[in-house]
This record gives C-alpha cells, structure tokens and sequence, in this order.
DNA sequence: CTCCCGATAT
DNA sequence: ATATCAGGAG
C-alpha cells in the first residue's frame, strides 16, 4: 500500500491497520501487574500511578503477602502499609486510598469491586485508567479505553487524536475502534510505548509501524 | 494549576 | 547532579 493510499485512507481504517501489526508485534500482551483477584488487580493498578508496573510488581508480593484481601487491607496499619508500598512513590496518598478503597469495597460492596464504571469512580484513587483497566482485566468488561500515559502518547504521535486531556483522546479512541479491540488496543500500545516509541526518544529507526506514523503519512 | 514522591535514565 | 518517568485529587 503506497503513503498516498494511506493518507487519504480513513483514521478508523489506519488504526486497525496499526492493531493488526501490533497484535503480531506483540501477540501475548496483557496487563503487566501482577495479581490473584481483583481487589489486588484494583490495589496494584492504584500503586501503578505515576509508577512503572514493573516496580509495583515488586512490592506487590510483599504487600498481598501481608494483606491479601479487601478486609486485611482496611484494617491495616496505616504506617505499614506505607512503607511496604513506599518505592511505588506518592506512598501516602496511595496507603490513604488504598486503605479507603478498601474500607468502602467491605462495607458499601460487600466486599466485592464493583463492576460498574460509576461505582469504581467513588473509590478515593481511582479515575477513569484505574477503572477501565480493573473492568476490562477483573471482569472483561470494555468500558472505555485505557488512556495511561503511553496511549496518550502514542495516539498523538500517531495522530489519531489532537486532543491533550485523557478523558478527550479517550473519547476519540472509542469513536475510532470498535468496542472488542478497546484494551487490546490499550495493551499493545503499552508495550510498544515501553519497547519501542519511548517518551525520551521514539525509535522510529526501529518502529515496525513507521510508516502507518502520522509523520510518514503525506497529507 | 499545584501537590503528592521514589526510581531510574541521562 | 538533575531531568524525566508515571495518575489522581483538590
């Protein structure tokens, strides 16, 4: 297919074009923290804020070793549970919320995550990433699209959307894909952000998925 | 927009 | 030594 067929293709056309290399590029992605169930997917993915999920995954073990439940982890030691997620950085805010989270998935969930986007918001450390990962991961549920920070970097390098906030390109990505590829989008965008199209350099000598870039596209 | 914070790349 | 990484709340 030549640059000019792929410029005035659709962005609808372009993005499967860009999940279909990347589903043989990285065929086996899925959500990299590790987790038993999904108050521990809720937890680890709240940890994963501003943090890479390779390092939550090194307190992870420590910390559901200790507490591996909702109630364990509502009635933890504030002061322990800081330092045994301390190296995820912002450690009391998380311990807060954690705990917090916790406490309400006990008493207003019975003791269950909700499954419902308006239900995961009320929880303290949780926004729309938290929530879409927990929904799509714990429960196969594609609520909306994953926008954590590689996304949103790469869906404007691609440029796919010109939109800034999350919430926005969000928005664009759900009209762009159709609903069953909404994480496998999210994921694979993931690992190539963390792979190949990095936030210091983007790689493009080694981009597999150049030339479907929006800066090979001649417009 | 500012604050929250440790880890790692440069 | 310092810039950069990586979400949510107020």
């Amino acid at each position: 297919m030549t640059r000019k067929t792929l410029s005035k293709s659709s962005k609808k056309q372009r993005a499967l074009e860009i999940l279909s290399l990347l589903h043989h590029l990285y065929p086996d992605a899925t959500c990299s923290l590790d987790y038993q169930t999904p108050v521990q997917l809720l937890v680890a993915t709240i940890l994963s804020a501003q943090c890479t999920d390779e390092r939550v995954n090194k307190v992870t073990p420590h910390l559901f070793g200790r507490f591996p439940d909702a109630e364990s982890l509502a009635n933890a030691n504030i002061l322990e549970l800081e330092e045994l997620v301390r190296s995820t950085g912002f450690y009391r805010n998380k311990a807060k919320n954690i705990k917090a989270a916790c406490g309400m998935i006990v008493n207003d969930f019975n003791s269950i995550v909700p499954n419902k986007m308006a239900e995961l918001l009320k929880l303290p450390g949780v926004a729309r990433k938290t929530a879409n990962v927990v929904l799509a991961h714990a429960y196969g549920i594609n609520a909306g699209v994953t926008v954590d920070t590689h996304v949103k970097r790469l869906s404007q390098r691609l440029g796919l959307t010109k939109n800034t906030e999350p919430v926005k390109i969000e928005q664009d990505l759900m009209k762009l894909l159709p609903q069953p590829e909404w994480e496998n989008w999210s994921i694979r965008l993931i690992y190539h952000g963390r792979a190949v199209c990095k936030a210091r350099s983007p790689g493009c000598d080694m981009c597999k998925i150049a030339d479907l870039c929006k800066q090979n596209l001649s417009i």
